[in-house]
DNA sequence: ATTTTGTTGAACAAAAATGTTAAACAATTT
DNA sequence: AAATTGTTTAACATTTTTGTTCAACAAAAT
């Protein structure tokens, strides 16, 4: 039929609330009447609240899988250069995603159900970044490029210092209604580069 | 009567329940049994569920104060070895609270009624905060001890780093079920502290 | 043109969760 | 000793939420 629009809307919205207030607090009539569609359609293409938060849930693994895949996607280049590049392509991702983290963080902890399909989904492809990132971080600091150090810890540093950008400006704006995001989110990416430059060497700039 | 044990004990078990389950995902008649007394006793003592997580919050932001408090209590002490001192001291508080901030951070986006209330807890005590070290990093900084930056951006930064160091525990966990989280939680906090001085002046260490 | 698929509405069933009540009794206070 | 307060049990009322069904109709596919 028409390339099913409504169960894609009600994906859509579905998503939002979940991310929104998490799989307990989400209604399914709200999300069928955000949608614009019946109650009795919602579950038509879902036959239960569990499988569409099913559902979403894989969308958004997906999207946390691309996510990782940017390591890999940066061509060869100085590992300096490189952590640079990572940095900001995480910070995007996360301007695209900005409450995802928050969401994936918490029904871990709280449906640790979930925790298993998690590992299967990111877990390999994530020790392989770090694998390789470490190679490059150990020949570059053979040349005295970059202090000695774990990729491990460094990627930590990387998407700690980012995703707390993303989770504290709900509470910035809360603080400063008036506030301006994206000279906020500018000014954030560059001050995370610069924290990750200094700590991969602490002599540069 | 017996110094209402059980009254507190309803409070301690909601406490743990709402900070792993959310205000949504918890249950009173499960926070009841697990608190050993019967139903009717929950609600003798808090009417509705509501009122029982607004004392649950009430606790909750009394620590977080106490938390932000800490910056105050620091002694007259050079400005560097201070913020080593609030790094230390603020991974302490998360160790004794590990998913205290999760919890308050879902909570104000999960139930804008209580941002109101966490703003009025703990804002004033912040701000204060941050202008008293700004002036310390000023004064630090025309003697070149630490690089000029924003007090409010080096808070940012410790807070995150930490704050990340907790929430990827249970991750990390999962990765690697024998984990040694003494021997983690150690090796992070140094590695914080060094984050963090090599923030505020590149040429440390 | 007919069959299948999508869609609604409205009512309803079932389940889950919250909140109430009353009788009885125990412990504590006055 | 009497009154108050804490406590349980067990039933019940209420509300909220999820899930079902069915009749009718619209749109698309065959």
């Amino acid at each position: 039929m028409k390339d099913n629009k409504k169960q894609k809307r009600i994906l859509e919205v579905a998503e939002e609330e979940f991310l929104m207030k998490g799989f307990a607090g989400a209604r399914t009539v709200e999300i069928a009447e955000r949608a614009g569609v019946s109650h009795s359609m919602l579950h038509y293409y879902y036959k239960t609240k569990e499988q569409l938060f099913g559902h979403v849930m894989v969308e958004k693994l997906q999207r946390l899988k691309e996510s990782v895949a940017t390591v890999f996607m940066i061509e060869d280049m100085p590992v300096v250069e490189k952590v640079v590049e990572l940095v900001v392509r995480h910070f995007e991702f996360l301007s695209e995603n900005p409450d995802l983290p928050r969401f994936i963080i918490n029904e871990m902890i709280v449906r640790p159900e979930y925790a298993e399909m998690m590992k299967r989904e990111a877990l390999p492809l994530l020790k392989d970044a770090v694998a390789r990132l470490q190679r490059e971080l150990d020949a570059a600091a053979k040349e005295g490029e970059v202090r000695t150090m774990e990729a491990a810890t460094l990627l930590m540093d990387i998407v700690s210092v980012n995703l707390f950008s993303f989770i504290v400006a709900p509470i910035l704006s809360s603080v400063k209604p008036d506030m301006d995001f994206q000279a906020y989110y500018h000014a954030r990416c560059q001050e995370n580069v610069q924290l990750i430059l200094n700590r991969i060497n602490p002599d540069i700039k």
